[in-house]
DNA sequence: TATTGTTATACTCTATAACTATA
DNA sequence: TATAGTTATAGAGTATAACAATA
């Protein structure tokens, strides 16, 4: 459903996590590469299209003259927003045939084999916060 | 995960897809393309890329000469099963942490929501048997 | 005429390796 | 020497449009 909200936007998945990590970070290409799981060639080719497209912009380090750090312009930030906001509706629409206790229970079931899941491998989601936010790429 | 234990065995998630599709079926090009949701010639190109590694085949169709059925080769069904069956174990292990008859609830309210969600969309889950299978593309 | 599948073309996404500028 | 980022190259995956063969 969020690669489909994004396609209406004309932009892909993966673009999608790219604004959605900016949405809190001003990271760096290699700290962006450890975040989306990509080598960093491909994240300077990802960050290279979003620029062109006006969504995000590369700002030169201060304390490193070799470093850059990538961060959402308005545009950027708006669409990111309507992405999110849209995904969010569809997922609340797909629970829409629960009740609400049985909502709170699938909630808090899925929460806690999130949680171990990611705990599991060296992730604590309920310390970053991360499980709050759609499509963050979290 | 379903990706990365497809990647383990070196091919991605949308010939995993196709593998599973092929599973129960021997559909034509065109068939597929409605299956997995892409261009007939998007279709062409990754049946030609699985054919190349002996996974699939194309079997003339013996009442239209225009037309194709694609089949899995022997190979193509034997690493079909193997991803399944990491995936399936996977999964197994990520509920691993619930009691069993937390897993029963989160399965019966996440069966509901599918169900549900695939029949606003005119898609009959129970019929079908799609909902037995994993990565089947359904 | 219409349909099935392929091909030509163009673009995104991805990785590896080589490169530059800086540290 | 080591690191940050870019570039060259190669390949998968995707769509659109044009095409050949068949219906």
């Amino acid at each position: 459903m969020l690669e489909r909200r994004a396609g209406e936007h004309g932009f892909s998945l993966i673009q999608t996590r790219l604004l959605g990590v900016l949405r809190d970070r001003r990271p760096t290409i290699n700290e962006l590469a450890t975040l989306l799981g990509l080598n960093k060639s491909s994240v300077s080719g990802l960050v290279d299209r979003a620029e062109r497209r006006g969504l995000v912009r590369r700002i030169p380090s201060a304390v490193d003259r070799r470093s850059v750090q990538v961060a959402l312009t308005e545009d950027g930030r708006a669409l990111a927003s309507k992405v999110s906001a849209r995904f969010g509706a569809d997922v609340a629409a797909m629970l829409g045939p629960l009740t609400a206790a049985d909502r709170a229970t699938l909630t808090r079931l899925l929460s806690r084999v999130l949680v171990e899941h990611a705990a599991a491998r060296g992730v604590d989601m309920l310390a970053t916060g991360a499980n709050a936010r759609a499509g963050d790429g979290g």
